[in-house]
DNA sequence: TTGTAGGCGTTATCAG
DNA sequence: CTGATAACGCCTACAA
């Protein structure tokens, strides 16, 4: 390994000008400078991150951290999360699983941004206490070290129920996350206040997972229990899909007997046939948004909690009930 | 920040017993040990990865480039690394874009696995001259620290275009990848030599990219020359599904006048209406056997290149032309 | 403008 | 079994 000690060497200074021309600093003549320069690439010198990192304890690196790499929505997530870390002179690399949590405590990175239940919430209270920097997209958290960026779930979630009862369902089921996911609960919570704003709407929770698995339990269900056109709003797309996968080789059609509605908007949904009513929000955005909120806090700058909007994507997987009273 | 010298002076021992003790040493006598780690569990001593980088002259690394975080090619792959990486006490991060490729000269990563265009072989293989430990993807190298694990494409391409011919299409589109993609020469090489031993075969090529954007272009070149059924092989599945996309509101359907065959077997491809005939394998083991093999040339291991190999799957995008003959 | 020297946190060598 | 001590490569006062 070629270090400064060489470069000083062969351009025969000694290594702290070296030091300083290699950081541009206006301490050295242009001269030497220049000559550093030149040995440095004849050298094929390339300075060492962990020694630079140890001594300014800074890697310029943040960490993004998700449960797998799985997902569609993750592309546009980290795509946003990179152009803001780019622009600001860092790098932006993704960890998944439990090993590599060390990285933060470890100060390789800088800073971290979590889309990952399997990190608990003690834990990362931990980091931060000992000064990690975090934001948090899923989940809230109250540190000064630790910033979150949500999504609008309660909108989202009463758009989506709403939605239902519009069309005329009075019966509506609700596909769940897993427990303890953030976004479910929050996404429940509004659900159940629209019922309560509806006296006559009958609503039945199904525990899924948040992945295809759940929706195909859910569509056994359902299809148990079906005596009439019903609503379904499966609290994301991917559960969505296993239900409609395993609908698809029975009786019940969607948008026919099974009104459903998901949330995410993931690229598949506008695939399905017939189309998937969803959730829809910038994926990009949200990653953008989160990566300018750590660097912020990174940089010692105060930041706000925020928020990401959602909006409601139509679909033919939900039509009109045709024994709904239209008002109009 | 907590470090070995706090243990120390806690403990009341120097600083090079805690270090024995810390890493599991049986230089040092029980006692002593237990009270060191005791120490440093209640002064929350974290270990500084610069510092144990620098020393030791590696970081239990593994880094992956991409070209973007999107593409649903990238899941299952990333996933068959990691596995194999953590069971080795190997972290994996995945990395994207021009700037992040500094990670691997400047030794933050212990070797890297390569599945990016934007990476030029000449800078490879200046990084494998100095050390650099690598597998690449998406290219052949020769390089004592380069080893390659490389799809079938020979064989994937061979089996799209001679499906085609059998289901009797004399007139087939090609689409190919995008200016320099080696997956992408690979296969248009194997059609050519299918071509060339079925004399009644016309093929014509397209320039694609890879996106979707391509098959859109394909679609309306496609379109315009309309005059009979023909057959299509769009040299990955995101373009086919681009073509699809282009031709869903035309008087060209695929399965019928249009017979079409991709090339990756995507998540989507079993979704689209028909089903999309593609060429499939095991991206999981791609991960993995990538993986596996850049661990044995860091551990000094000689290694042999390895190829994925690929089977066909049947969809309803192709069927049997109306004017084959049927030879059975 | 350049050089000297100390230190970042860790590991490892070599004496005690 | 334990303790000094010297690196690893880089940065940065401070001195010259």
């Amino acid at each position: 390994m070629v270090s400064i000690k060489d470069i000083a060497k062969k351009a025969g200074v000694s290594i702290s000008t070296v030091s300083y021309a290699l950081n541009g600093s206006d301490k050295v003549t242009d001269e030497t400078s220049s000559k550093i320069l030149a040995a440095a690439k004849e050298l094929n010198y390339v300075p060492n991150a962990a020694a630079r990192s140890l001594k300014k304890r800074e890697s310029k690196i943040i960490g993004a951290f998700l449960t797998d790499f799985k997902g569609d929505v993750y592309g546009e997530l980290l795509g946003g999360m990179k152009e803001v870390c780019n622009a600001q002179g860092y790098d932006l690399i993704v960890c998944s699983g439990k090993q590599s949590h060390r990285m933060l405590p470890e100060k390789m990175i800088d800073g971290a941004i979590i889309l990952d239940q399997t990190f608990t919430s003690e834990e990362l209270v931990r980091y931060a206490d000992r000064n990690s920097k975090i934001v948090v997209l899923d989940r809230e958290l109250g540190h000064p070290n630790i910033n979150q960026v949500l999504l609008d779930n309660k909108a989202g979630a009463t758009l989506a129920t709403e939605y239902l009862v519009d069309k005329g369902y009075k019966k509506i089921y609700v596909v769940t996350g897993p427990d303890g996911s953030f976004d479910s609960m929050q996404r429940m919570k509004a659900v159940k206040l629209v019922a309560d704003r509806n006296e006559d709407m009958e609503w039945i929770e199904i525990a899924g997972d948040f992945m295809k698995s759940g929706g195909e339990r859910a569509a056994d269900q359902i299809r148990r229990e079906y005596t009439q056109p019903v609503g379904v709003f499966c609290l994301n797309d991917e559960m969505a899909i296993g239900l409609c996968d395993r609908l698809s080789d029975t009786e019940l059609q969607i948008g026919k007997h099974v009104h459903l509605i998901g949330f995410d908007n993931i690229e598949l949904a506008r695939y399905m046939q017939p189309r998937l009513a969803t959730i829809d929000y910038s994926k990009r955005k949200w990653g953008a948004l989160a990566a300018e909120q750590l660097l912020k806090i990174i940089a010692g700058d105060k930041v706000e909690n925020e928020r990401i909007y959602v909006s409601l994507v139509d679909g033919d997987s939900v039509t009109r009930s045709a024994h709904s009273h239209t008002h109009e």
